[in-house]
DNA sequence: TTATATTTTTAGAGTAGTCTAAAAATTTAT
DNA sequence: ATAAATTTTTAGACTACTCTAAAAATATAA
């Protein structure tokens, strides 16, 4: 058996290190998870003992193949519950994460085949974000962050890499979603902040803002 | 906060006194969780210290007000998802209890909000079990359990008071589910069963059976 | 009404997960 | 290469929930 607790460990060790790659460090999961690195150590000791990780004391941490598994399929779980909750009971693509991580959690394979069919394969979740296969394939989508264009590209929002209410509001605030068009005006190099155009509407956006929007260059 | 350990027993004390009035044993309880009676005299002291049930030693339970919207409110969440799972995933109805005893836990009153208006506003569940409202009522069912009734009697299922796998199951291998016509036509006094007609078939089932099918008289 | 059976509670202990403080290991700077 | 800073682990303790065994209370029967 797996705790909810140890669910929420390897979902966090897979997306370190699918945003960073390699070893995954202690503080790294302590800071994702939100607790204290002694905690983290303990939990170690335990997937360790489970087998869901591959860990060194010291050396930092990678999933194995099992724990690997069950990692992607709590982000499929997660994604595909988002995706029903926008697409089918109509909540705003900034409510649903946090219910998500409450219903990533249930566990009924059943229950997930069903909730795939049901909204039809869906293949990106409501943030862009790609759902993993239910053989646990992790589509790439071919974007790049908005800041790390050249100047004057246009392209089409995909996604975004930040499921955060405030983040995702002052978004819709800015107009801006999936499928948004948007020009890339200009680079302040002082701030790294950027000028873009959507919809012939001239704004201005930090870099950190601007790093959490997926292009595809059109 | 909650826990699910205890909102599962007040879900137990809610069920057992809608089952037989007034106080609720320790016993009961114990048997309707499948856990130790010391266990549950534990709990029982945890519950009441957060005013959520009424609780002399030795002298049973009950739940308060609060403690009784709480139960009336998981009640509520796991028929509607109950109903979601059959009407919109298409689950049989004996498949769906487990997955809703987690699904019921699930902490959004936005999300059940949205799922009651997704489903139109379902008065009844898979099991023809009362939904209980928003505002914590259980709307009464006019019925009759079966093994009550006199013989000769014509009538309508409008639901079980059972919901177990098995039950279920066996009641689809018998052509009985939702909306069936049925007619007592004799009993046997010797070990109570009782022998039915359905869709002029004559068939014959027990009285454990029988006690679970609820009957509106025609 | 005293004895017996049943029910309920308490006592003591175990597991899972969490925390803070301190020790050990590793990395960085001088 | 040593010292200082940082990271990681261990130690010890706490909460929530669980269990078995034994004691206490209540119900039933002679
Ligand atoms: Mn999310
Ligand atoms: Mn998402
Ligand atoms: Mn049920
Ligand atoms: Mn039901």
């Amino acid at each position: 058996m797996i705790t909810l607790a140890e669910e929420n460990y390897l979902k966090a060790i897979l997306s370190i290190s699918l945003n960073e790659g390699g070893k995954v460090s202690t503080n790294a999961i302590a800071n994702e998870i939100g607790t204290s690195a002694a905690s983290v150590s303990d939990m170690l000791k335990k997937l360790q003992e489970k087998k869901l990780i591959k860990y060194k004391k010291y050396k930092g941490v990678e999933l194995s193949e099992s724990g690997q598994n069950k990692a992607i399929n709590i982000l499929r779980k997660h994604r595909l519950w988002e995706t029903f909750l926008v697409n089918k009971l109509g909540f705003n693509w900034s409510e649903v994460h946090d219910v998500a991580e409450q219903l990533e959690h249930i566990q009924s394979a059943e229950l997930i085949d069903r909730l795939d069919i049901f909204l039809e394969h869906p293949k990106f979740d409501p943030h862009g974000e790609p759902i993993p296969t239910k053989e646990g394939e992790i589509p790439s989508t071919n974007t790049t962050p908005l800041n790390e264009l050249q100047v004057n590209t246009k392209g089409k929002i995909m996604g975004v890499s930040l499921d955060e209410k405030d983040f995702l509001d002052y978004l819709t605030k800015l107009n801006i979603t999936i499928g948004t068009e948007i020009t890339l005006l200009e680079k302040i190099s002082f701030d790294k902040s950027l000028s873009i155009k959507i919809a012939n509407t001239k704004q201005h956006i930090s870099n950190d803002v601007a790093k959490h929007l997926l292009i595809k260059i059109s």
